[in-house]
DNA sequence: TATGATAATGTTACCTGTAACAAAACATGG
DNA sequence: CCATGTTTTGTTACAGGTAACATTATCATA
């Protein structure tokens, strides 16, 4: 009789191992293992009296032993600067419909454009044996740099097309869609557009610098709202006060993101403003909302869900063995017209 | 001269261990260990070798054989229904901003509404070893039962304050919502309510329960619109055409979502139906935009972001040993008036 | 029945950090 | 300079599943 055999009341039953169901077939615990892995590895009547105590224990596999001496994981790690943004939740669900059904878990982590966080955060996603990793941002320190070197797993990195990547970028160009649809206000009559950005991140700073060479390329002077903070329904109205206070003959407003832009041409509608008569309106992303309402909202329709889903395409195949096939994956964009400009 | 100490070029250098850290200061792994728990438990000259050592090689920790040996890894499983929903994304954001600064990994996963599905997710999270879950829906498999009472974690379930829970449930009691939302659009004169459901999982079913249940008791006739696909704003419009042809003078449209909602009142606007003067409009959630839009939405506020923030407080309160302080944690709502009722 | 082949099961070692115990190095006081 | 205490470092074992190798059981055929 083994001490294992003893259930004493005092003693809480812990999660059975393998050996527990082992025990109770009077198997090893190897058995076990390859009745689990291929139950045909096992004779017939060991089939059924394992099957019977995994049932009976109610076994759980652990993938710990696995990850410890594979050093594989089977978990990807997503990280993200935010969560609040809805273009995130986008990109995380088209993360999930891919790596999901693949059989990969995801480790989710986000650092709140923080540097030292992001640095934090891929530390801690590595010290899980991540197989493989999808940040953002095209800027990272030496120090996580020298991490994913180290770890030497897959990297992709998502949002931006630009940037030289670590290894694999894929993303949109920010700058050229902020240009084209800069363009195309200016190109429908309007001189006068401010540009109304939040969250200076690095994505938002292309934005910017696409915005002001188109209205340089036609002569015309930008202006340029800025705030740290994050975006919001509120502030797209706050903004579009300030603007008309700073520039009275405002005639057309490109907002970093359809948050603003449809706080703004709300607070439009409030102010009797005429959209897109009196002034013209555009966001950028093209969240269903911005299809819905009336006016359609003139925005730069990105593919956020498509860039989660080839990211994960890319990191799963190169964690199958092949190697990088493109260094910058450049994702479309397009200009939605609506009926705001 | 050990194996470890010859790098032909052939052999990629994998990850550092704690062992070739201590190789190369010319410690026991054991002594690097210390000084990376509590620097001061090692000789002062010691200190800087191992931290020069650490650098140079650019070693990461490595949660597995913790894990392994103590079947701790201080991550949290997250188990939702789907991503696609933006309710669910709000409760995320809240589960991260607790769980994160404790020093918690999330793991991520979802199930499509699918029972099979969550069993299997659930067996994933848990070969993973989670200190804990935080599960949704009220409903589950006995073999779900079964995993989580042999894995002997905590686990809380959001959501739905009303089925008995597990062990501990965190949400809002659907069904009083629904009723108070009817009630209140009845006691504003509306007669001819029509309930506008997609997705008919079981916090609808409650919320089709209550609205049923507020027509009934002021003797009014229920009409419910059912589809099983997901909410959409083409699926507001869709269904108003749906309602007005099945029913003509309806004069209230309560919807289970905002999505439903504002797709719903944007295709009165498009067909000139005064709203709320022929037709109110409510929605369920108080998701930003329905706060923001011209009429402002009629909706039951729920405290999405707080429920994950509870969820996972409690979670954690739990995780550092305390029992189950309430079994039912029943979050209130709020009726917004807006103005589309 | 003996023989070799094949199928079924068992044994051992390993992955890596750390708890627990052991030993060595060092310091202090008599 | 020894005895004793303290600090610092080393040694061993362990967690649980599985690869790799070893052994035993089974069976068909000579």
């Amino acid at each position: 009789m083994k001490s294992s055999d003893i259930k004493s009341p005092s003693m809480k039953n812990k999660r059975p191992t393998l050996q527990d169901v082992a025990d109770l077939v009077g198997v090893t615990k190897m058995t076990v293992s390859r009745f689990l892995r291929n139950p045909d590895q096992v004779s017939v009547p060991l089939q059924t009296k394992i099957a019977d105590a995994l049932e009976e224990l109610g076994y759980i596999p652990n993938r710990a032993p696995d990850i410890l001496s594979k050093s594989k994981s089977h978990a990807i790690g997503v990280l993200l600067p935010s969560l609040t943004n809805q273009v995130f939740a986008e990109v995380i669900r088209g993360i999930e419909s891919i790596v999901e059904p693949a059989g990969y878990q995801t480790m989710l982590a986000h650092y709140g454009y923080s540097k030292e966080a992001e640095e934090a955060r891929i530390a801690t996603l590595l010290s899980y044996n991540v197989d493989g990793l999808i940040i953002s941002e095209s800027y990272h320190t030496e120090r996580v740099r020298k991490m994913l070197a180290v770890a030497g797993i897959p990297v992709i990195e998502i949002m931006d097309s630009v940037s030289p990547p670590i290894e694999q970028a894929i993303g949109i160009d920010n700058e050229a869609a902020a240009y084209a649809m800069t363009d195309f206000m200016i190109k429908r009559g309007r001189q006068k557009i401010v540009y109304f950005a939040a969250r200076m991140d690095q994505r938002t700073l292309f934005k910017i610098k696409g915005y002001e060479t188109a209205m340089h390329d036609n002569g015309l002077t930008p202006l340029c709202l800025k705030t740290n903070s994050a975006s919001s329904f509120t502030l797209g109205a706050t903004f579009l006060h300030d603007a008309l206070q700073q520039q009275p003959d405002t005639d057309g407003i490109f907002c970093t993101n359809d948050d603003l832009a449809i706080g703004a041409l709300y607070a439009c509608q409030k102010a009797g403003i005429k959209v897109p008569q009196d002034i013209s309106i555009a966001g950028f992303h093209g969240h269903d909302i911005s299809r819905a309402m009336i006016p359609r909202l003139a925005t730069v329709i990105t593919p956020r869900e498509e860039m989660g889903r080839l990211a994960a395409e890319h990191l799963l195949s190169r964690l199958q063995g092949n190697p990088v096939s493109q260094t910058i994956i450049d994702l479309p964009f397009q200009i939605e017209a609506g009926e705001s400009v």
